[in-house]
DNA sequence: TTTTGAGTTGTTCGA
DNA sequence: GTCGAACAACTCAAA
């Protein structure tokens, strides 16, 4: 008997439960979709990283997985049909879009008489599953991570080598070609695929977790585990995380869990309240506060292309222009300053980040965004608005981040950095004045606030 | 049943 | 220079 096991983000072998779902009822056809859909939205950075990360899954499985190009809702029946195929395994999709397209291809393939299995999700505790005494989703992420701890997770399925002895994947010839995808210019792709990630995170359990509790927030250090692409990707499952977790003793291993806690809370709330990915849950500013038209888009030119004034600011912009990836520290300060300082919707920023980001993933992207805007579920109070110099003198004390970023500052030393403009304009010739005066458009924001209440 | 206290990520102001 | 309070409103769980 053949079964299919359709990758989607699980790109990896190991840990894998769908994939022995599908071992157990013969061989297995490793299936991979590129949605046109999907492939248009992603962003160059984050398809230049999945056709790689397609390459070493398809090395891992001896060179058999098949790559079909097309609307899953017929591509995935099509090829069921080809290979005489049951059923099609999964990892459950739990963010909106995906949902309603496993729907629709399950209603596809019942009509032909097969089957879609899913089993297990990207998630250590499966998005719905965490609720309160009355059966209710928890609106505050403190109960629900207690709860989720209380929930727990399965143990970590065989590794990537145990799975490949175990599975037999057939051959079935030849896929489409996958498009060309080249890196933007510029841009330091990270390794991807399995191995990599492992290999990051192994890095991580031997070193930088012990201080993850007091060096996460410093961008000038590489104290945080980059593991927000390989999960993005599924190319590390955080249940194989968790459990490595759970033989570690200390409070960088416990901070490192609470970071797991919100992946999962962020989902668990796109879960119950899919509108979040695009509306704001709870309004908390009139709509007349936001700017529109030439002046938005005035806006929005200086923050991407980092030459708003504010050095930090500007350092996390070009960062996320060159690796695809920014600081978390540093996403915050940026995001704050594009909605409270620049009084720009939330909407448009999370939507640069999903064109740029390689761990551009809807359920934490929109979340954080809406955090930061004071329109979440659990969100920051809305007087809660990051200042871009303290952040900076307090989180990247000695400039060297922003200096790695900003050329123009190369030459301004220490932690004068934040403050360019308090030197002589010959220190720094070819930066840009600040665009707006913090202080000022602070004040503003808390007004549109109080305009609402 | 009602009350009480705590709650990821900050900043400013005045004592 | 340091430090505590204030800046809302609401959810949730423990008392």
């Amino acid at each position: 008997m053949t079964a299919i096991h359709w990758f989607r983000r699980d790109l990896r072998l190991g840990d894998n439960p769908a994939l022995h779902a599908a071992a157990a009822q013969g061989d297995v056809l490793a299936l991979y979709v590129l949605d046109p859909r999907l492939w248009v939205s992603s962003g160059a950075p984050r398809r230049a990283y999945l056709t790689r990360s397609l390459a070493a899954l398809d090395e891992q499985t001896g060179g058999r997985l098949l790559v079909r190009r097309g609307d899953p809702r017929a591509v995935v029946p099509a090829v069921a049909r080809e290979v005489g195929a049951a059923a099609v395994h999964v990892a459950a999709s739990t963010e909106p879009f995906g949902r309603r397209r496993d729907d629709q291809v399950e209603w596809a393939l019942e009509e032909d008489g097969r089957a879609l299995v899913r089993t297990g999700s990207p998630y250590a505790v499966t998005p719905g599953r965490v609720r309160n005494r009355s059966g209710s989703p928890y609106q505050v992420f403190t109960p629900f991570r207690r709860a989720w701890t209380e929930h727990g997770w399965h143990s970590p399925a065989p590794d990537a080598a145990e799975t490949a002895r175990a599975v037999t994947f057939l051959d079935v010839g030849r896929s489409d070609a996958v498009p060309e995808t080249p890196v933007p210019d510029g841009l330091a792709l990270p390794e991807a695929g399995e191995a990599a990630a492992l290999a990051r995170w192994a890095e991580m359990l031997d070193g930088p977790l012990s201080h993850y509790r007091t060096e996460r927030d410093r961008p000038d250090l590489d104290s945080t585990s980059r593991l927000s692409v390989p999960l993005k990707w599924g190319e590390i499952h955080p249940r194989t995380i968790l459990a490595d977790l759970s033989r570690r003793r200390g409070e960088g291993a416990d901070t490192f869990r609470g970071q797991i806690a919100w992946r999962d809370f962020h989902a668990d709330v796109l879960f119950h309240h899919p509108r979040a990915a695009h509306e704001s849950l709870t309004p908390v500013v009139p709509e007349s506060a936001w700017v529109d038209g030439p002046a938005e888009a005035t806006a929005l030119a200086a923050w991407t292309e980092g030459r708003t004034g504010y050095p930090l600011v500007d350092a996390g912009m070009r960062q996320l222009r060159g690796e695809g990836w920014m600081h978390n520290r540093v996403r915050m300060a940026v995001a704050s300053f594009l909605v409270k300082d620049l009084h720009v919707r939330w909407q448009r920023g999370a939507d640069h980040f999903m064109a740029w980001l390689v761990d551009g993933d809807i359920p934490q992207n929109q979340m954080n965004w809406q955090w930061v805007a004071g329109t979440g579920r659990d969100a920051a109070p809305y007087f809660r608005v990051f200042n871009p110099v303290t952040q900076g003198v307090t989180f990247d004390p000695h400039g060297h981040y922003v200096r790695r970023w900003v050329p123009e500052l190369r030459d301004i030393p220490g932690k004068a950095v934040h403050e360019p403009w308090k030197l002589p304009r010959s220190a720094a010739p070819d930066y840009p004045e600040r665009i707006v005066d913090h202080a000022h458009e602070r004040a503003v924001s808390l007004g549109a606030y109080q305009s609402l209440r």
